[in-house]
RNA sequence: GGCCCGUUCGUCUAGGGGUUAGGACGCCAGGUUUUCAUCCUGGUAACAGGGGUUCGAUUCCCCUACGGGCUACCA
């Protein structure tokens, strides 16, 4: 395969969502796969639903999520410039564009407006199109009718004669109403009796009937092209060569075959898709469901939403989960790097169903990726979300010291699935303990308790060397010297330095807690608990 | 309603005319840790139903059921 050019194209209504995330994904891996080019492109044909900073949204979250563009809009983050091919004589009259990367923009539909018309002028002039006056509201009342009649509408040669358009109309009718101003759209004339044979990278063949497809309109009566339009041409001029989208667009795949046919242009090779689908319940996946299930939809927070990268889930993780929605390498092997996805995928593997979203699996995922990150990097991050949190400063120990850090981020990270968990993991590594856990203590802490205890204490108090195995030695050997049972010492013990009944080996964490802080613990509890 | 797509453990999935139907998440149990968790080992659990085709169907075909998408001057 040479030359593969893909693209992503969102609309920016609001926050990609990770169904998004995961359609960009997928084109990535293939356009890498290939030594291809990642196109970015914008279609905000719909003026009406823009959202501002969704676009830089969507940068943002593919730069996150390491899946950057070759080809797009400018942006902030931009970093590699392509080569420029001189496309403007094919873009008309589009002045003053800023700085973007790759030579076949501009990359943002609203900026091709004027590109768009004499696409849908040529398939008026070789018969595949047709001006239609038709108002909103007549439309709605034929659908209604044929509704009440248990009928289903469709604008095509069905209606067209008894609607108001170029066909039903003499020539001299049309112009009059177009030096009136009427408003119109241009909608394509779709054939009739014809048997359509589709072919799609992940279904195989699909056959459509064109007697059930309506005549789609192409250009609005705003002066902006459709979705369907400038899809097509944008395809077209942009050299685009694998169309990987949401299945939710497979009901379109005739029209685009039928428009390419009409413009007589080469189809890309085209692949939908699976969904991704609620974890209960009914349909896709949406906002609502993060919501419901304490979830994120959302690579980015946006407004009342957290965001994957907020919850503390890595890219790695977030792109790895998502990769293994709806294609697998038909291997055992879970657990991928980006490097290793681009090596693994491809479109063949694409499963055809719906997947369920699952959230418990996305954190199993994150765990993963925690453990694989540097405990220098861990413990950086650590100190960034205590920070956020504001943690009290009385912290007594060692809370400056990186070093110190990383090692309780080295003790501590196996039982993580977030950096977010460290705190509640390893609060006392910071505080000596404020309150004793009481079950632990009803259970523990016996009569003679105290006394054993500071007893431990003076063994502490001599030792030199204080290290993990140094104490763990010197420790057994005064217990089996005094003939004392390990649980009478090693439980209270712990409760004493930890203040519960959890935490990595108790040597471990006396050794980097200090002598004195130990001590200082131990004179704690007996004070506290008598 | 119409059209299109789909259906293997609860979930993500492998597989494929003859298999003990494999893995992962979750869950359960045991082991390790004289703590909790991690970890290790084991276990639980699936071919939607009915017809064909075939010596044989979970695998191929048809029907039904169920699920999903689309059915806008939204993408």
């Amino acid at each position: 395969m040479t030359n593969v050019r893909v693209r992503f194209a969102p609309s920016p209504t609001g926050p990609l969502h990770i169904g998004g995330v995961r359609t960009a994904l997928f084109n990535y891996l293939f356009a890498k796969k290939h030594g291809g080019t990642f196109v970015l492109r914008i279609e905000d044909t719909d003026q009406s639903r823009y959202v501002e900073g969704a676009e830089h949204y969507i940068i943002e979250a593919l730069n996150w999520c390491g899946i950057p563009y070759d080809e797009g809009p400018s942006s902030l983050v931009a970093s590699t410039t392509l080569s420029h091919h001189d496309n403007s004589e094919k873009l008309g009259p589009e002045g003053n564009r800023k700085p973007e990367k790759g030579g076949f923009g501009p990359y943002r539909q609203s900026e091709r407006k004027q590109l768009y018309r004499q696409y849908a002028d040529e398939l008026v002039e070789n018969g595949h199109a047709y001006y239609a006056f038709d108002t909103p509201e007549t439309l709605d009342f034929h659908r209604k009718d044929h509704k009440a009649k248990g009928k289903t509408f469709i604008y095509n040669w069905h209606n067209r004669l008894k609607l108001t358009n170029s066909l039903s109309l003499s020539k001299e009718e049309v112009q009059a109403k177009l030096n009136a101003g009427e408003a119109y759209v241009i909608r394509f004339k779709s054939p009739q009796d014809r048997q359509l044979v589709l072919h799609d990278v992940v279904r195989g063949e699909i056959n459509i009937d064109t007697n059930i497809l309506d005549d789609k309109i192409l250009f609005k009566s705003d002066g902006m092209p459709t979705y369907h339009l400038a899809n097509i041409v944008d395809d077209h001029l942009m050299e685009i060569t694998h169309v990987i989208r949401g299945e939710e667009w497979l009901p379109s795949l005739a029209l685009h075959n039928l428009l390419y046919e009409a413009f007589g242009w080469q189809k890309p090779i085209f692949a939908h898709l699976p969904l991704i689908l609620k974890p209960t319940g009914k349909g896709k996946l949406s906002k609502r469901d993060g919501e419901k299930g304490g979830f994120p939809i959302f690579p980015l927070s946006w407004e009342d939403s957290m965001g994957y990268r907020e919850a503390g889930y890595f890219p790695e993780a977030v792109v790895n989960f998502l990769a293994l929605l709806g294609w697998n390498p038909g291997t055992e092997q879970e657990l991928f790097s980006l490097k290793e996805l681009v090596d693994a995928f491809s479109l063949e593997r694409v499963n055809r169903s719906g997947a369920r979203f699952d959230p418990e699996k996305t954190k199993w995922y994150n765990h993963q990726w925690l453990q694989r990150q540097s405990d220098r990097e861990l413990a950086h991050l650590f100190m960034t979300v205590l920070e956020s949190q504001e943690i009290p400063t009385s912290m007594a120990v060692g809370v400056q010291n990186d070093e110190y850090v990383e090692k309780v981020v080295s003790l501590i990270k196996e039982r993580a699935d977030f950096v977010q968990d460290f705190w509640k993991l390893g609060d006392y590594f910071f505080m000596a303990p404020a309150t004793y856990n009481e079950k632990a203590v009803k259970k523990q802490w016996k009569e003679d308790t105290p006394a054993i205890i500071k007893q431990v204490g003076e063994v502490l108090n001599t030792l030199g060397d204080f290290s993990s195995a140094n104490i763990e030695k010197q420790v057994k050997e005064w217990i089996a010297a005094q003939e004392l049972s390990f649980g009478k010492v090693m439980p209270p013990l712990r409760l004493v330095i930890v203040g519960d009944m959890k935490g990595p080996h108790l040597f471990d964490i006396m050794s980097l807690l200090g002598k004195k802080e130990c001590l200082s613990r131990i004179d704690a509890a007996i004070k506290a608990l008598g």
